[in-house]
Formats: C-alpha cells, sequence, structure tokens
DNA sequence: CTGTTAGCGCATTCAC
DNA sequence: GTGAATGCGCTAACAG
C-alpha cells in the first residue's frame, strides 16, 4: 500500500443553521421551518426568498435537532443476520423502498447470525431512538425481547413465524418450506434424501429448515439422519463442496441432497463437475432461497423462492402504518403477515 | 398472502430519561451522564446505585439528544453502488469494523450507480449531520461535490483514484487493474481478447475497467474493438451469458473474454457450459473482483482481486484519524493511499 | 400567513 | 467527585 499526505488546510467552517437562514431572508426561524417542510403554510414569495438564502448559504436542514424536538428522529432500524447475504440484502431494500418515500431513513446492523450481537445492536439502535424496528427472525435474548418490547415502538419481526410474536410479523415457516421441498423430491422419485447444513445453533432459520427436513423424510418414511452439519452458519460455497464429499464418502446410497442454502448447494455442484458426479444423475442438489446463481448456474438449481424484497416492503409499509396509528393516537393490535414460498423445480434435481 | 390481526393493546409508554435515572438515583442528571460513560470520573459507589436505576427503569441512553449538545452525532455516513454486490458490502463491513469499536455508528446508503441518486443521497445524510463521510468512487455531481467540500467534515473518496480529489482517498486505479489483466491473457498466449461489459454511462469503475482494457489492446497491438455492451450496469450473471453468445456470434475469432466483473464471467461461462463450448478450451474468460463464486465455480474464474474489507478498513480509520484531527485542532492535509490489486490465475483462462 | 415562547434530552462549562 | 446553569438547533403550540 502507498500513502501519500499533503500540506495543511484551512480550518473547516460550521455549517450554517436555521436561524442564519432567518436572517438573510429577513424572516423568523420558524417560518424558514416551514418552508422548508412542503405541507407548511408559507407565502410563495417568502419561501423563494428563503430558499434563495439557503441557496446562498449552502444551508442543510439538521435533522438531529428536529428530531429532538419533534420526538420523531425519522430513523427505522432494521437488523439482518447478514449484509453479505443477498436474501438479505434484497429485503434491506425493500425496507428502504417502503421508507424512503415517506421521509424516513433506515439505520441497518447485522447480527452475524448471532443473538448476543443482536442484543448489543438492539441497544445501540434504541440509542438512536428510531421510530421503529425491523428485525429477522423471532429468537431474541430475553434482554433484547425486553427492550424491544418497552421500547415504545413498533416493532416488526420478519423471516420467520415466532410463536409468541413480540408484535407485528412479516414473514413465513422455515420449516414448512423444507419439508415442501423434500416432499417435492420424493414425488420426482428420489428416496434417499440427506440435508447438508451449519451447526444449527446461530442460524435459527437453518435450523428451521433442517426440522422441516426431518419431519418430511420422518412421515413419509425414508431413511432418516442423512445430515452433514459445517461449522459456524452461514455455511460457505466452499463448505458446500466439502459436505457433499463427506456426504457421499459416508452415505453412497444417497440420490438427493437439500441444502440449508443456495450458496451451499451451488458449491456442492460444482464439486460434483469437478469430480465428474453427474448432477443430477449420480447425485440430485436442492437448494434455498433462489439466489442468482441459481437461475445461472448449470445445472440450475431446484430451490425454495421466497421474495425477500417483498418482505421488506410489506415488513416497511406494516411499520408505517403502526407508526402513523401511535402518532395519531390509534391503537390497534398486532398485524401477522404471511407471505408465500414456492418450490421451483430446476434442472439439478 | 395472509394477513391476521388481534385486538386492540394498550397505549406504549414513553421511554425513561436521564433526569428520571437521576432521581432515582440521588444525583444529579449530571452525574448519571458521566457515569454512563466510561472515561467520567464518578465514585464506584454512586455509579453502582446509577445503574441500578437504568436497570430498574428500563433506561437507554438518547445520542439524538447528546449529538445535539455535543455536536458530534457519533454516525458516519457511507454511500456505496449496491447493498447487492458482495464488493461494496464487504467494504460497508469494513467500514463498520473499523468505527464501532469507537462508539460509532454508519449511515448506509446505496445510489444504484447513479450519481443523481448520490446528490440526494449525499443531501440526505449532511442532514443527520455525520461526524464523516465515505463515498465509493470520485465521480459526483458538481452539487454533490460542492455539499462535501462545504460540508466541514472529512470525506474519503475509495474504490476509485480520482484526478482532483475532495479530500482523502483510499482506491486503486480500475484502468491500471484492467490493463494488468490483459497483459497477463496475452502472456498465456491468447491474441485475440474482449471486453464485456454494461453501457458505460453508470458505473465509472466498470468504465475505467474497459479503458484499460482498450489501453492494453492498443498498446499490445492486438486486435480492437472487440466489445460487447449490455445495458444498465451493474451486469447480471445472466446478462453476462447472454453477452458472451452474442461475442462468439459476432467475432469468432475471439479467445478470450474480460468481464466487466466475476457476475457476469460466471454467467457467460455458464452459459458455455449450456452449448458445450470448453473453457478455457474454446474460450477463455476473466472477471473482475474475487466474488465467492469465482472461487467455487467450475472452473474456477481468473481474477481482479481487491481487498474490498480492507478498503473499508482504511477507508475507516482514515475517517477517524481525521475526525480526531478536527476534534483537537489540529489539520493536517488529505490522505491517499492506494490498495494493491492482484490478478489471480486460475482454471478459466 | 407569520412571529413568539418554550422546551425536547443531553453535554459543556464552570463552580464547589 | 458532584452539581447548576446554559445552550445545542430545531419544532410544537399558540397568538396575532
Amino acid at each position: 500500500m502507498k500513502r501519500t499526505r499533503t500540506t495543511t488546510r484551512k480550518a473547516p467552517k460550521r455549517p450554517a443553521t436555521m436561524a442564519e437562514v432567518a436572517v438573510r431572508a429577513g424572516v423568523s426561524a420558524m417560518t424558514v421551518s416551514r418552508a422548508l417542510k412542503s405541507d407548511g403554510a408559507v407565502s410563495e414569495e417568502t419561501r423563494q426568498r428563503i430558499l434563495a438564502a439557503v441557496e446562498e448559504l449552502g444551508y442543510v436542514l439538521d435533522l438531529s435537532a428536529g428530531a429532538l424536538s419533534s420526538k420523531r428522529t425519522g430513523f427505522v432500524a432494521a437488523l439482518i443476520p447478514s449484509i453479505n447475504n443477498s436474501n438479505f440484502s434484497d429485503t434491506a431494500r425493500g425496507i428502504t423502498e417502503a421508507i424512503e418515500g415517506q421521509g424516513l431513513q433506515m439505520l441497518l446492523g447485522y447480527t452475524d447470525y448471532d443473538i448476543d450481537k443482536e442484543e448489543q445492536l438492539v441497544r445501540a439502535m434504541l440509542t438512536r431512538r428510531p421510530d421503529g424496528i425491523i428485525v429477522t427472525d423471532g429468537r431474541h435474548t430475553p434482554k433484547a425481547r425486553r427492550m424491544l418490547q418497552s421500547a415504545g415502538i413498533p416493532v416488526v419481526e420478519t423471516w420467520d413465524l415466532p410463536a409468541d410474536p413480540i408484535d407485528h410479523v412479516v414473514g413465513f415457516s422455515n420449516a414448512e418450506a423444507s419439508r415442501a421441498l423434500v416432499h417435492r423430491l420424493y414425488q420426482k422419485g428420489y428416496r434417499n434424501i440427506a440435508f447438508i447444513g451449519g451447526a444449527s445453533r446461530r442460524d435459527t432459520r437453518g435450523a428451521d429448515r433442517r426440522l422441516g427436513y426431518k419431519r418430511a423424510v420422518e412421515e413419509l418414511g425414508l431413511p432418516v439422519g442423512r445430515t452433514i452439519s459445517f461449522g459456524n452458519p452461514p455455511i460457505s460455497m466452499q463448505q458446500g463442496g466439502e459436505a457433499i464429499v463427506q456426504l457421499i464418502e459416508q452415505w453412497p446410497d444417497v440420490d438427493a441432497a437439500v441444502c440449508v442454502s443456495d450458496l451451499s448447494a451451488f458449491g456442492a455442484i460444482m464439486e460434483c463437475h469437478r469430480r465428474g458426479w453427474a448432477v443430477p444423475g449420480r447425485i440430485a442438489v436442492a437448494g434455498f432461497g433462489d439466489f442468482e446463481v441459481s437461475r445461472c448456474s448449470w445445472p440450475r438449481i431446484t430451490t425454495v423462492a421466497v421474495d425477500c424484497r417483498n418482505i421488506g416492503l410489506e415488513a416497511g409499509s406494516v411499520l408505517l402504518r403502526a407508526i402513523d396509528d401511535i402518532r395519531d393516537g390509534r391503537r390497534p393490535g398486532p398485524e401477522t403477515l404471511i407471505v408465500p414460498f414456492e418450490v421451483i423445480e430446476r434442472e439439478s434435481t
């Protein structure tokens, strides 16, 4: 790395305040405030004068001051397991799309699939006094749960169907989705189906998917216990490759593998190519999440699709409604929205 | 989708304030403030009493109020082109890691590769009075540039080496990296090298990579103009597949394709599999960015690797230093940090 | 349509 | 080691 540094600079100037704009425009600060939010009742003439002053001074509204006085920060906190997983970043996009039109801004945090880190993040987020908060998953530390309940703001749990929701829910049952996938494989004729996933503690969605798999093979009377676990979730593409090798060594008669996500499924399939194992001829492989890589890989990968962006859009609008309800003194009960999933059969099975 | 709603609820209670904690602990608000930031000089006994009161009331510090009074929000704004591109989300992770130990929090925005959206986002971010801001790229609208310059906070431009930096820089030359890749392919014996990318306006890094390609083929005396452009960046995996088909139809003698990113390279390679074109036998394919998919796909994909997380880490620490400098009244000049890139040869070439 | 007054919740500054 | 006064920059509420 090469590092360069040039000469010193002049002192930065303090940004202009609303009061300074007011003086320049020959009005009161309050009128400036009104002119700057479109709803304000200000004559067109003074508004123009104010906007000119704003332009000349390079004024930018200070929302952190505004928040203190209006008691609404305009923040929506969102916690996702990982920013690097496109399923969750799609949800984050959806949240942004839902709220940005309303002048709200997202405060994003990622938990690394760790509920203790989630607790820290909840505390850090509440410190910013968001108007609402969206979390992934319905499992939290007792402290985190308590903080969320007593924050006095609406909460939306997503990507899950908690048995005992904190407040609102926008999600689906990962176990049911996984179970449906195994049933579909059964219909296609597979009779010895394995599961590849991470060690379960941290990734609760992964654990639910494993549970759904387990239920399915039991109720179908298939051989049970064909499960490969690989270190800390999220299990990577590379680990998917290692896992399928281990799987085939351990149970050579397995004819299909259900992976906890498309990423591990993809890694598994590529490793099969490398070893000359035909997919689905030697072994069928399915994933979860309908990532882009599954739609383009060769073979294309059978998966469970959920509309991730839509989870974000819906969570955002549920939250917006709840925020408005609170502001206007209404108090309807919590809402639960179950989003659909779909098993998509492709070339890999 | 299934929607459920239960009965009404009771009114949410307002969160406790520092003054209430103070009353309960029998001290002044100022002492509570000091007890809550570890540096504060408070006797161990009163601190315990205060922490107990905090616990009982479920008190959470209100940073938006603290920010107003201390004139430091504790926010670092970061703008990346897309939250869905793992290169940039790795950089965002790096930024988070660099700053979270210092009690700073990231405000993330994504520009969708659009400098007009960047301008809007810069304005929106400044509205939150961040203590510093990190942007991707060195190209901005004139207004955005002016806002960044006059915000009075340190700015770091990343992922690029702007000719005329606003302030600090942590980046590399995309053109040089791309050029190095073409030279490497030349050394391997390829003599008819094409480029696959998006239409250039929006993605300036993509445009730089194309420029580096162009320079390289010119200086090597190779056939020029072998370029396929595909819609709006970022070009997807799917579009990579379509592009390579178009490429081979148009110039059947091309022996290597350089893609603007690993994602399009991957899509291209998978499409080649599908059509029975051997990679690298029929055509070699290289990407850019060293995405996970390139390390696991079959064949593994030749690419240019940049340490994305490190760009974030360095950008974060440059910014931290600059923030401290300003706070302590020092005024050193802007820093420029050139991070290395590396051409990684793999099976696809 | 516009101005005045007051105060949001905290940290800075200066006392003690 | 602790407290009191003051103000950060803005907006709610009311008055005109």
